[in-house]
DNA sequence: CCTAGTGTATTACCTGCTTAGTACACATGG
DNA sequence: CCATGTGTACTAAGCAGGTAATACACTAGG
């Protein structure tokens, strides 16, 4: 696992995010366990406690579950994995449409665009 | 002109996107003036100086430009307008792209949840 | 002339994020 | 039994960025 961190954005916000994308994707399956704090805070060459901050929140939104004294894991609860997915498109449509929309622009002239930079990313991704 | 904040973001920055999006839409035409720092500061609630910091940077990028002791206006410059708008356009599709990839669903079953957000905008928007 | 309105510059304050350093309870493996 | 590795909690410090307060130079209009 390796993140580039832009400047802007808190770093426990920037993990949480690409946590929730591998979990999204697929990458994290339920039930699996998580790196130890101490673990991916030396991967990501940051503090612990700013891993803390990300899992911590995590937890709360239900997406990991932690035992006394055991490695978190990512939830296994249905409800709460399809709420992330739908939320994260939800999103990203929302997101997309609100910049779109003041462009004088047709839909169909977007998706050549759109399936462009998608063939791009996978071409990157090897 | 009415924006709402969040919390998040930074303020000028919020407020150099709303003024984009304008500019973008044509809301706001090339050459024409814009408010003047106390009076945007004033409709928005926020400091001078926040408003300032926005236009100042904008200013950087030639999104505006100003004679002294007078209102700041709206670039004229057609290589610069097409340019925010392509980088706006680029922006919106890159986020996008990178926001759907994680997730397993084909693109022609996006596209009726991309319209019916477009159709909501317009809905809203009256 | 002088008041009110421009843009501009400087300075100081404040909040949030990050890091560092400990400390504690517990479980596991050697 | 003990060393090591979990999660968790707390405090302190510092840093950076954003925001706010204030002052200045200039112009236009009454």
């Amino acid at each position: 696992m390796s993140v580039t961190f832009n400047k802007r954005d808190p770093i426990y916000l920037q993990v949480m995010t690409h946590l929730k994308k591998q979990i999204v994707s697929g990458e994290l399956k339920p039930g699996v366990e998580m790196p130890s704090r101490r673990q991916l805070a030396n991967q990501l060459k940051i503090n612990p406690n700013t891993v803390q901050r990300a899992y911590s929140e995590m937890e709360e939104q239900r997406l990991i579950f932690t035992e006394p004294n055991k490695p978190s894991r990512i939830s296994e609860d249905p409800n709460v994995l399809n709420q992330l997915k739908k939320e994260w498109l939800n999103q990203a449509i929302t997101r997309f449409v609100s910049a779109i929309d003041p462009i004088d622009m047709d839909l169909e002239d977007l998706m050549p665009m759109i399936e462009q930079e998608l063939a791009n990313r996978k071409k990157a991704q090897k």
